[in-house]
DNA sequence: TTGTAGGCGTTATCAA
DNA sequence: TTGATAACGCCTACAA
């Protein structure tokens, strides 16, 4: 056995390996048998708790793999296990402000169940997403999460057709609409703001938000309106704004309402970074928030909604349980579930003193 | 040969692998070699270019490893080869604003070498990192890279003494001075900033920053009163305003010195929210900036920085370069090179409108 | 030029 | 209760 064990050390170099951790390389399950003076079987069977053992040999096991520091190769399980309890996380917006919440909720998901995660940036480049893609099944991952920008439909990945691995959109949907993917639930979210603004008395309430070519800003709206009309209550086309996702475009907004001397109690932006915009821009001409106007935002972007003056009430995506879904709808194909379709995690409101409910309270309401 | 490929299919089902890709599961290479009418040996030199073949041979096992999309297991490849040619991403500031362009630096240098990263978010929560790191250790990880919400010294990571695994650290320092870690060059960055606002004629210069129990704030002060007296101008103690990192912190140290009535021509701000928290008191004030006071901000946030009216000059820390620089260090230990030690890269200038570099040649400097 | 055999570290089956 | 043995998928030295 002994020889067994030191035949190791005369294995050649491998070509592009160098020559890290093999002065001292982690002792093997062999190790471990050898020390407590059992087989290898035997050792196995002893750290996995599996089979019928005596007790003092299962101790003794333990006490070998305690004294080597034996932690097993997840490499050699994953061999024979014929899986890699790994999966990988394709993000086209590298590390921005959405991707965040979402890679967390997707790390929860992931560690609940032991897996680990190949982190690829993929920068919105095809030529390093099919790269990746190759890596990541070479690598022989469970699974794939791929996570967006915007909310759109995208281009499905790429996985060969021959033994498909399974893949779940985050914050993103595939083009082909059967494919799992989990997003926001951006009319929801519509509906909550304008619902919000009613309850507080608004009414004549304006929306100024993004490009309308994202998917998002078309649902919000989209929200809005029904919650308007279920109140019976008007909303003028002139009182939509789409135009660009910045605090500049929110100004301009506030000049635009302004000139056209628009009679408005209310704004509900498509971002937080808008309404910051509007925010200032009321703030340059004495128009008083919640006073005069209130706002509501998008997005609960936290550093910005809590800073403003007075901090603003927004609704929150709920990103992190976004990531989350779609780790755990993963997990359940992995599982040998099946798993079709958008699914849409609500929107929350989250009031703070811009939509005044407070104040409100105390005026009558228009 | 045609039985032994067979006997692949009444393998058991792993105890806790479910039914995943086994009713057809990938090539391996053994079907190539046998669809090529090969050898296993033989369609492995084939594949990887190694040895004395036959150029019909070669491209018979190309065209059939092609015809059945065989991709390489690389779980059996780096079981023989004794490396993962992966390493674990430790990251403390889950996702924060700092970490997604060190990641993304991360990530370009490991792409480089073909090495994939698994994602860890640690959450400062000690026994998620234990458990991660045992996680990576069993997964025999190449290295560790540990990343930081901020440069101060941290615990070093436990990686058993055994089989030690290089780690090193990005955006944050270990406690052990030795260890290899990368972080921006403060110093180097406030004395930019200051260097700047003498440039553009300006001598009473406040700095208010961040709570001094932070490293980067002792640092960036040093800098500054470095570059203050260089240029053989005076830093009353009075100018020197520590704080918080918020915007509200901005606005109330405007609140002080105009309290104070005192005689400032420049603020170099510790961050850009704290910038923008002056920048907005400031105009509140109907302070004009750059005219009356110069503005530098510290991090250049971009959605931050360039929002602001006028848009913010600020220091860039450069961390997509500190993030690829410890990618690189790690490489470097990997490959068997000996690496120790802090290791500081320099920041950067951007200039934008806010420091009037423009606007003051037309006045005469104070 | 090609095939055979042994081994990477682990687990599971079956025999002892 | 334990120990051989054969996989898992791949690579490489050596034999043919």
């Amino acid at each position: 056995l002994d020889h067994q064990v030191n035949s190791k050390s005369n294995v050649v170099m491998p070509p592009d390996g160098p020559a890290v951790g093999s002065p001292s390389a982690r002792p093997t399950i062999a190790h471990v048998a050898e020390r407590a003076g059992v087989s290898v079987g035997t050792a196995s069977k002893a750290l996995n708790g599996r089979g019928q053992l005596k007790e003092s040999t299962r101790e003794r096991v333990w006490a070998a793999a305690r004294d080597l520091s034996f932690v097993p190769s997840a490499q050699a399980q994953n061999l024979v296990r014929g899986r890699s309890f790994a999966v990988g996380l394709l993000t086209t917006d590298s590390f921005g402000r959405f991707s965040g919440p979402v890679m967390r909720g997707i790390e929860d998901a992931m560690g609940a169940e032991q897996l680990s995660l190949f982190l690829c940036d993929v920068r919105g480049d095809a030529i390093r997403e099919r790269h990746y893609v190759q890596t990541l099944i070479a690598r022989r991952v469970d699974g794939l999460i791929v996570t967006g920008r915007r909310t759109d439909p995208r281009t499905p990945i790429a996985v060969g057709a021959v033994a498909p691995v399974p893949v779940v959109y985050a914050y993103v949907r595939s083009s082909h609409p059967e494919d799992p993917a989990v997003v926001p639930d951006d009319e929801q979210g519509g509906r909550l703001a304008i619902e919000h603004l009613l309850d507080v008395g608004r009414r004549r309430i304006a929306h100024v938000t993004g490009p309308t070519r994202f998917l998002a800003v078309r649902e919000r709206l989209k929200g809005m309106r029904a919650a308007l009309s279920d109140a019976g209550v008007d909303l003028p086309e002139s009182l939509v704004l789409p135009g660009a996702w910045s605090e500049a475009w929110g100004r301009e907004a506030v000049d635009l309402i302004v000139a056209e001397r628009v009679d408005v109690d209310a704004i509900f932006c498509g971002s937080d970074q808008i309404a910051r915009g509007i925010s200032d821009a009321l703030r340059d001409r004495k128009i008083r928030v919640p006073d005069d106007i209130a706002l509501v935002g998008f997005d609960n972007w936290e550093i910005l909604a809590n800073e403003m003056r007075p901090p603003l009430t927004t609704i929150d995506m709920n990103l992190e349980k976004v990531g989350r879904v779609a780790g755990e709808r993963l997990l359940a194909i992995v599982g040998g579930a099946e798993e079709h379709g958008v699914q849409k995690v609500p929107c929350q409101l989250i009031v703070r003193e811009s939509s005044g409910s407070a104040t409100l309270r105390e005026r009558p309401s228009a």
